[in-house]
DNA sequence: TCTGGGGTCCTAGGACCC
DNA sequence: TCTGGGGTCCTAGGACCC
């Protein structure tokens, strides 16, 4: 049964550019409108709609791409370029609303619910940001409306390239139902695959099982999930003020052979790349993540924590260091093509604030702390000192975003 | 078809504690 | 003496997203 409580209105917008860096490559370059291009070297990042209308897609290697589309231009990545995009698109977000979740770079979700004194209904209110983001920015922007994020993301995904759909909230299960299982966020191949190994084609068609069937073919938390997409129970409100949990980085080295001392002096440029970026943000690291990818494509990951979190880059290259040695004999076996580091499990160096006053052991408002820390860091930040004990009493960091 | 760089979340086993 | 349950953390791997 699909979901039928609750107020229904479709107030959460999701706005999504199309094909990012090909499209502000077109818009800076005229002589590339109209022309099937692919920005990246190597690999495409992006491609335009002319070139996707050939079979080019992202991910996809430029020899491949070039066979599919002869006509292809190149065009090497300007990420400068694209930062300042997304910010001038994202200044237009804010202006739209103060309820803004930012998924990626060329993304987010967009909660105007709390708009209504205006009286404009959503649908008119992505039309105007579709326009603005085209007259002011210059880019095409597809926006979907709906009741929930997930809806709209799905929505938005259905009305690409440069496109506006409502999904109304009695409209939901028409929409959804119908839909390839592809289409679902959070479906990928793999979940995909295993699903057609069912007989299961459609969203409507997954509707039809028990959540204890898809827990049983997908694993609890996929399970349980997938039954809430598929039936409209997916949560209402967007998500704001999350610091990231992560910070990584990491470089493909190509086939070796490659002597150790090149491996190591590759990794130790990455370590300083991701421990600069967390100084900036005034984050501190509590485990290193080492990432490699061999010959043959397989992947492993090593990884280490350290007693208190630090910003110290010599700690940290020093954990790297350790973790490249104790995957030495994978790597000699299999031939090294792709390392990577990162740092996760997250805290904060920010100064810390005292704003819960504890007269004794309030467990209530320790809750409450712990709960507002955790939203912001994540789960993993809490139990590494982001909630520190000030004089006063417990504090909740604060941080730059 | 030989493949980039940046992330998120979940699972599962073992260690350890109460 | 033997056995049990519940919880957290660490590590490694995997799926998925743009």
């Amino acid at each position: 049964m699909f979901v039928s409580d609750a107020p229904r209105t479709a107030a959460i917008l999701h706005a999504d550019l199309d094909a990012f860096y090909a499209s502000v490559e077109q818009r800076d370059d005229p002589r590339l409108r109209h022309r099937p291009i692919a920005v990246g070297g190597g690999v495409v990042l992006a491609a335009s709609y002319e070139a996707k209308r050939c079979g080019v897609k992202t991910a996809m290697s430029g020899r491949e791409a070039r066979m599919l589309c002869p006509d292809l231009i190149e065009v090497r990545p300007r990420f400068d370029a694209y930062v300042e995009a997304s910010r001038a698109v994202f200044d237009l977000f804010h202006r739209t609303t103060p309820q803004v979740q930012g998924v990626s770079i060329d993304e987010a979700f967009l909660d105007v619910a709390g708009l209504h004194r205006i009286d404009v209904p959503p649908v008119d209110i992505a039309a105007r940001l579709r326009a603005q983001v085209r007259d002011e920015v210059g880019l095409p922007i597809t926006v979907g409306v709906a009741r929930t994020p997930f809806l709209a993301k799905v929505a938005s995904r259905v009305a690409k390239p440069d496109g506006l759909l409502l999904v109304p909230p009695d409209g939901e299960e028409a929409f959804l139902h119908p839909l390839p299982l592809e289409q679902l966020w959070g479906v990928g191949d793999v979940t995909a695959r295993k699903l057609h190994g069912y007989g299961l084609v459609t969203a409507g068609d997954v509707a039809s099982l028990p959540e204890q069937v898809l827990a049983g073919a997908l694993g609890r938390a996929a399970g349980r999930h997938l039954f809430a997409v598929v039936h409209g129970r997916t949560p209402e409100r967007v998500v704001t003020g999350r610091a990231r949990g992560s910070i990584g980085a990491q470089r493909a080295i190509g086939r070796g052979p490659h002597s150790p001392e090149f491996v190591r002096a590759a990794l130790l440029g990455l370590v300083d790349r991701v421990c600069r970026r967390m100084r900036k943000a005034h984050r501190t690291a509590g485990t290193v993540v080492l990432r490699l990818r061999f010959d043959d494509y397989t992947r492993a990951t090593r990884s280490r924590s350290f007693l208190h979190n630090t910003t110290s880059g010599a700690d940290v290259a020093a954990a790297a260091v350790a973790l490249l040695d104790s995957a030495e004999l994978l790597i000699r076996e299999r031939g090294v093509t792709l390392v990577g580091i990162a740092l996760t499990r997250l805290g904060s160096d920010a100064v810390v604030q005292p704003v819960l006053p504890l007269d004794g052991p309030d467990l209530g408002q320790l809750d409450a702390a712990m709960d507002a820390v955790s939203s912001r860091f994540g789960k993993g930040a809490l139990v590494r000192g982001s909630l520190l004990r000030a004089g006063e009493g417990f504090a909740v960091p604060q941080l730059p975003d």
